[in-house]
DNA sequence: GAAAAAATCAAACAGATGTTTAAATTATTG
DNA sequence: CAATAATTTAAACATCTGTTTGATTTTTTC
């Protein structure tokens, strides 16, 4: 009659972890439609009973990943943000500051995982895309409280900036950072080779710059 | 044997017609995976079997539904571009100009669409994003050869400026362009109510502003 | 080392989906 | 009007999908 409090076995975790890295990989590059279950279980070489074994449903399996994909990035936002505020004490922090804080921590996830490269960017992207409406509900509740808090930090830096310009113009960066990750693997091909959509950092850096200008643009007229 | 060459009767049409317009707005909504031939059917109050007798395939009939949407997006863009050199006889455009040839069509085309308003923008973004490999090989034939034409007008306004650098914003201005379009939606829930996201123009002129600042940005280092 | 829990497995189920068929209906044409 | 073409229709087909079942194997626990 003892049950077991933490099921976390060592061998039995790394079918799910397999898992969901197959569901990492074929969510990002085919969406919630396109992932079947088969296709993830014979790519863990795993059963495909035991996807339903560990995760429940596919939908449970797809948010379980993209909780743990999805959260650190939002914890080192909120990082990113505490260590610009310490930089310029008591001071309200520059636009390019805030905006870097928001899309710095995509990056260095992006640099991290090596093998998995342009996944990452297409996974985040996709998720943002996707008509399914439980992935929907993820981010209204993952990203909508970060979104306020960049909002309160843009209303310290411009505190004559009305609110309505202030809200598109953040809208307008996000969704420049999401458009920009979901097109990122299309910049090769666009610019005939002239370009290198692998070099992480410089596609950081243009990003950041790209958006700040267009955010100081929008609110000052 | 007298084949008929236009089978374009007048009736018949009609069916063709309520046909992609369900196409449309189902597509728009859920994507190529969500869209079932059973749903465009019924919405159609047509036969699921007549979507075939006219189209042949689902595939087919997504791309065409594409196409009649599309054409007529760029077939103005290239309007746009001609205005404006008109306009400014002989001298190059300037950044703002080319930006907005390539983004105010849109607009216009959303804002004819009165009773699908959002979809249209929706339409849009999601055809970009679709994992389905013929809608990537579309884009490619249709927008390509256009953004080369827009590039050539980029180099004439910057003669100086590094090729990289302009493929890389124009990319990111296009990106954003898409993001905004996609994510056009969330906004007024974001904002809380702030912000009104059925303000077409608005929302055009304030795309505008963003990337044309954020492209000269990026440019000027 | 035996009992219990956890995990894996092959097989089947139930429902949905794109597509086809062949008959029925409507529209067109000479 | 009759014949021919175009269109619509109901029904079925074949395949794929998420999910469940019940037995089997592996691992953990005492």
């Amino acid at each position: 009659m003892t049950r077991q409090q933490s099921p976390a076995s060592h061998c039995s975790e790394k079918t799910r972890i397999r898992l969901l890295k197959s569901t990492e990989s074929i969510f990002a590059s085919l969406g919630f439609g396109g992932l079947t279950m088969r296709e993830v279980a014979y790519r863990s070489q795993a059963n495909l009973a035991s996807a339903h074994y560990h995760f429940g449903s596919k939908e449970a399996m797809v948010l379980e990943m993209l909780k743990t994909r999805v959260q650190p990035i939002n914890r080192r936002r909120m990082e990113c943000l505490e260590e610009a505020r310490c930089l310029s004490d008591g001071n309200p922090l520059t636009t390019r500051q805030i905006l870097r804080a928001l899309i710095l921590p995509i990056g260095e996830e992006i640099a991290k995982s090596t093998h998995t490269r342009q996944t990452l960017a297409q996974l985040v992207a996709r998720s943002f895309t996707e008509p399914a409406r439980f992935i929907e509900r993820m981010h209204r509740k993952f990203f909508g409280e970060l979104c306020e808090i960049f909002m309160d930090e843009l209303r310290k830096t411009h505190p004559l900036v009305k609110e309505e310009d202030l809200y598109w113009n953040l809208h307008l960066a996000i969704s420049s950072m999401l458009g920009a990750l979901a097109q990122h693997r299309r910049l090769k091909e666009f610019s005939k080779g002239t370009c290198d959509e692998h070099d992480t950092c410089d596609m950081i850096e243009r990003l950041i710059t790209f958006v700040t200008h267009g955010f100081e643009a929008g609110i000052s007229k």
